[in-house]
DNA sequence: TTAGTTTGTAACAAAAATGTAACATTTAAA
DNA sequence: TTTAAATGTTACATTTTTGTTACAAACTAA
């Protein structure tokens, strides 16, 4: 998964936190508190979808959005709109210009997710691929499936996860605790030791017979793919 | 792990047991059981995060974190948010305010341990920052590898973490205390002439063959890369 | 239920990193 | 030059980190 999504909000606490995620996903992402500064750096920028808050201190998310209708270097870039709750859907739609999807505040960060994949695949099928690959390597994430050399590996839930995170920054050193609070989403509990014993596995289950190691151990700071 | 930590919360045996065990943890620690109060002391303390009941006497959780938004000496202050048990999570969201996490009461230790590292990195990227780079010396804090001449490099920790210290401001000369302070965990038992061997070891990785020596002896006051 | 997986942790082994002492060498001042 | 302080170098014991295995608890599917 990769490709370049601009943000247009005016709450620097949401900006940080979507973009955050979404680099850790593997995109690109840069951003703009106000509208006027937005559209001239997204057409530097040339993202790939475009993040928009509806409520901005100058420029509303609509002029934007018509803006951009009207320039034809960005004519027909993908814009989800983000909405607050108390903004009423119905005028929102009146006013449509052209906007690919909404998406009301709060939000769950899957729930963004999971839109801006389906907008992306819409409006440029070749370049979302729900699989992950490294070297000789494949992660399907639909048919939960592993390859190495072309050659279907089993894995245990956990060494799925384990592997599907060192999967989007293959190469990115993590430490124990990033790698518990990425793959282990709601058990804190865990001791960091676990983390190696689970390395472990996903070593046996991935390295096959003259391929070379595939993860890194750095010490005394973590792990990751080779 | 350094930094310092802004309490407010209205349990005084919550903070006492919070505080005695962040500062266990080598953390500055400071605190308020209000709103007022802590708002005030919170600018003046400086903290690098802030913990924060949901309800307060006074103010509530809420509206002391819309006004540290407001406030541009303390905007991007990150903020983890305590909550009770009863108190429904949805309503929590839905009058979100930029807060960086939240954790409900009663939590273990180790649960906001991690929160509190996970929100401290989020926030204080160092990690994100690019490489460093000095002459033909290349430090890869991602990938945690160092190269010199395009060659790869074996570094221990202790040496990785000295030279990553010397390449900020290379040329700069620093004081073994200032080494030892930026260098060594948490500054304990160790002797100032330990640095000097570690700068041997240091010295014999990085040089090779042909290829200037990189670290300057100043007599009397430290070193330096060069 | 039962049988088979998956998971977390303890316990021990192996490997790497670390701190320090002891001695050698260099430096600068008298 | 002589001398004392500062630094370089080496070796080694200790501590820390990681690898590996085994096992019981939790979970799942039949």
């Amino acid at each position: 998964m990769n490709g370049k999504i601009f943000i247009i909000e005016d709450e620097p606490s949401i900006i940080q936190l979507v973009q955050h995620n979404l680099e850790k996903n593997g995109f690109i992402v840069s951003s703009s508190v106000n509208g006027n500064d937005g559209l001239k750096e997204l057409k530097k920028f040339q993202p790939d979808l475009l993040l928009l808050d509806w409520m901005l201190p100058d420029l509303s998310g609509i002029e934007i959005c018509k803006n951009i209708r009207k320039d034809n270097s960005i004519k027909n870039l993908p814009v989800i709109m983000l909405t607050a709750k108390g903004e009423e859907e119905d005028k929102i739609k009146g006013l449509d210009c052209g906007v690919d999807d909404y998406l009301t505040k709060p939000f769950s960060f899957n729930e963004l997710m999971a839109r801006i994949k389906a907008v992306l695949r819409r409006s440029n099928p070749n370049t979302v691929s729900d699989n992950l690959e490294f070297e000789d390597l494949v992660l399907d994430r639909i048919e939960k499936r592993v390859y190495r050399d072309k050659k279907e590996i089993q894995l245990g839930p956990t060494e799925f996860r384990l592997l599907e995170f060192f999967l989007v920054n293959p190469k990115r050193v993590y430490s124990r605790d990033q790698i518990l609070e990425n793959v282990w989403p709601n058990n804190i509990n865990v001791e960091s030791r676990t983390i190696d014993v689970h390395i472990r596995r996903l070593r046996k289950s991935i390295n096959i017979q003259n391929k070379k190691e595939l993860i890194r151990t750095v010490r005394s700071s973590g792990y990751s793919l080779i």
